[in-house]
DNA sequence: ATGTTAGTCTCACATGATGAGACACGGCGG
DNA sequence: CCGCCGTGTCTCATCATGTGAGACTAACAT
């Protein structure tokens, strides 16, 4: 029965659907779609929305928070995103890895009209993109800086730096990343962003070792 | 096992658990609470930290982020919650109702030392604090200048006001509220915040009258 | 060595998940 | 008006699978 909830849940997550759409998405028969969508709806897994479509519950919101809160890196970095995006003007995200995929804890957007988004919670693989290989612990500590690079690797026309955030054993913990259109970051984006990149790493390094003292 | 399933989800909510505690935690027997641990794993809304112990699973942030996102109020409302956050020097939060309780979907805190924290996804009782009262559908719309005020109702020390979003067709999606310690926000916060808020609530009502044009 | 605790697996049995189909309702077309 | 279709919800016989006691393995403490 979970994984059929599972697959009602991932239905629901590109957006609210009727019975009907529910059932078409699933592959479910009728009535299986209809009853799992109502007993994740006693949970608050599921609600009912204004036109009466399944859509995901709000008890996730909750659920998801608690499960990134389970990270100290996330909230420990966000102010440090924030202010590595108001220096670089560009898009900041916050990555850790989750078994052979990475999924991405805190996305700040650039205040640009182009700019890259990156959904919160979004899963993406680990063989492209820069943090995607700083995560697969690609980045040698002293080689270019500590930092890595990559230009339309897993979206084109996006570049990307990423550095990564170890923690005082020195394991590697997540990645922090710059990312924007190549015509502003350029082909070279490491050129531009690597030092500030790995100063936000070492950041949020240092806020999680006082964090533990 | 779907209910079960959830007791398990719950219990990791409060943070990540071993076996034993997580079968201390859910009542269940060990055999059962491992094998619905493992299969929540199998789907990403379990996963074993550093320690080997059972955590929310990183799937959640997005499936919490998507159903944020499927109330078009959530983002709408963020950027002016930011400016009513930087204009009050106060926390402000976004709430809507979930059936009989009413969930955070937005929460932004005050720089201050002292200030107030919801938790984002959290789900509150309908029948204490400002916020409740306005989704209860107790605020008139002529009264008191469209907000409602609360002090200590919900929690000691604490005081907010809050004012209705509505849609277009007049009917009562969220509330917007400014909250803090009484200390600063006196024991009349609605003579402070008041027009603030409701000039908030109205931004934010402006916002989505013409993301629907 | 023995006992305890933690994690994982097995398997007989009971439970409840399943889905075809029935039922109710509303909308549309002839 | 009636019939048809689509949507949502419920029923129930069947059998798939969830369940938990207990077995097994490993690590640690005495």
């Amino acid at each position: 029965m979970l994984d059929k909830a599972v697959v009602v849940l991932e239905a629901l997550e590109r957006g609210p659907l009727a019975l009907s759409g529910l059932t078409t998405a699933t592959r479910l028969p009728r009535a299986t779609a209809h009853r799992l969508a109502a007993a994740l709806e006693v949970h608050g897994l599921v609600r009912r929305d204004a036109d009466g479509r399944f859509a995901l519950g709000l008890r996730l919101v909750g659920l998801g928070r608690e499960a990134a809160a389970d990270l100290p890196v996330t909230e420990v970095a966000r102010p440090v995103l924030e202010a590595l995006r108001d220096e670089t003007g560009e898009s900041t995200q916050l990555y850790v890895r989750d078994g052979d995929r990475r999924v991405c804890l805190v996305s700040l957007e650039s205040p640009h009209g182009l700019r890259t988004i990156v959904p919160v919670g979004a899963s993406l693989p680990l063989d492209a993109g820069s943090a995607g290989r700083v995560l697969r612990g690609g980045a040698p500590a002293g080689a270019r800086g500590g930092w890595v690079e990559s230009v339309g690797e897993r979206e084109a026309g996006v570049a990307s730096v990423s550095a990564p955030v170890r923690d005082v054993a020195g394991s590697l913990l997540a990645a922090v990343s710059v990312s924007g259109p190549v015509e502003r970051t350029s082909r070279s984006p490491g050129r531009r962003y690597g030092a500030a990149v790995v100063e936000a790493a070492a950041a949020v390094e240092a806020a999680l070792g006082s964090a533990h003292a």
